[in-house]
DNA sequence: TGTACATCAGTGAACGCGCGTTCACTGATGTAC
DNA sequence: TGTACATCAGTGAACGCGCGTTCACTGATGTAC
């Protein structure tokens, strides 16, 4: 009690107001776009003064930044918490939509188009293996053809996107080829592509994955 | 010879100026992203006045348009291209990649995160449908099992998306795939996603096609 | 408990910028007789 | 071939807007004695 760790009442109302900032953020982003994310526009919707968010962000990239960092937190944070409740690949699948679902400007400011003149910090690559840590560890119970001979030692060779998970090549290219397969029907369906076709994604997705796992299950 | 479909010397001048128009479109676009584009600079590029372009294009909003039609023009005619020159699906793989890092923002512009006001036309949506007529034709050829009932039944009710393509489902969900997994490493690939990770796009894209191919072959 | 001081959240004015779009116009190009 | 006219590409000024960001400031909140 009393100690340096505890926060001031003004630490507190700092966080607070960050997290209102960014959550005006999100609503912003999910009319408009990210590119259109204006730290004018957030503070008039938050009935006070332009210059006022200077206090809290240094700039419109750090707000970005900051965005980006906490998408990818809960990303990690969700499928964490499934492989915890003991979910499988296919369960991570289905968190994984579930989160995309849930905010498709989010998995779009992750995964879509890079923001123009924007690079994203180093850190998020952290968070990035973590994800990919947690694929790998639903991958590794599961039986899967070694990719071909020179593939697998260039899987071998870098295996640091995983955090140096100590998985075998085939368990990698498994864990990889769930994220490139997953995105790609995840991310037409989040832009719309399918409604015109008029396909249903929840279909095609139970589909896709079904293709993954067959003759792959433990 | 002077008939009425013979072009006068204004409406070629007009033509070209147009197309002079997208070329610096194309060239905001890959550099400051699709959201970024902006007639008044294009116009300054030009050596023009601002609403010199008026003349050209009702607005942002139709240029927009035209350049995603040219961009779903000019990906119909490359894969159509390569099947008229024998490509398999494997050769329409390589053809959609070599397409797609020819210029990547012209990717983006079709297949990644949506702009935000923007609505595409109709008719974008037909050459989309030549799009997939052109794999599907691809697919015919290789053995695939079929889906399991219910999807393979909605895919035979909405088959719309291939311009009413008379393939057996086992094609049409192959096509489907094809065309999401693609995409899938495709887009992560463009976004540099595997930069950061230190692996090679190439060597993933080939494992993914022929991961796709296995038991498939004719 | 009360006073003096330091911290800091938020304001309002200002800077310079670029945007899309309209409008009345000038001047060159093409057409008709 | 030459003149009168119509077409239309491009100009420059203007409208209203919003942006990111800086700066000197006011006034409230917290701290030290």
């Amino acid at each position: 009690m009393g100690e340096s760790n505890a926060a001031t009442p003004r630490e507190r109302y700092r966080a607070q107001v960050r997290t209102e900032i960014k959550e005006h953020a999100w609503e912003q982003i999910a009319t408009a776009g990210a590119s259109a994310l204006s730290l004018n526009a957030i503070a008039k919707r938050m009935g006070v003064s332009g210059p006022a968010l200077y206090r809290y962000f240094a700039g419109r990239d750090e707000l970005i930044t900051e965005l980006i960092r906490d998408g990818y937190r809960s990303l990690a944070d969700t499928l964490r918490a499934a492989a915890a409740d003991g979910a499988d690949l296919s369960g991570l699948a289905h968190a994984l939509r579930g989160w995309a679902l849930e905010d498709p400007h989010r998995y779009f400011l992750l995964y879509g188009t890079p923001v123009p003149g924007y690079h994203a910090p180093d850190d998020t690559t952290a968070i990035s293996s973590e994800i990919m840590a947690t694929l790998l560890d639903a991958c590794a119970g599961l039986t899967q053809e070694a990719p071909a001979a020179p593939f697998a030692a260039h899987l071998e060779e870098h295996r640091g996107w995983a955090g140096d998970h100590p998985a075998p090549p085939a368990a990698l290219h498994l864990a990889m080829s769930f994220w490139t397969r997953m995105h790609g029907v995840l991310s037409l369906e989040l832009a719309g592509h399918f409604t015109g076709m008029r396909i249903d994604p929840a279909q095609l997705f139970a589909a896709e994955l079904d293709d993954l796992l067959r003759q792959r299950s433990a």
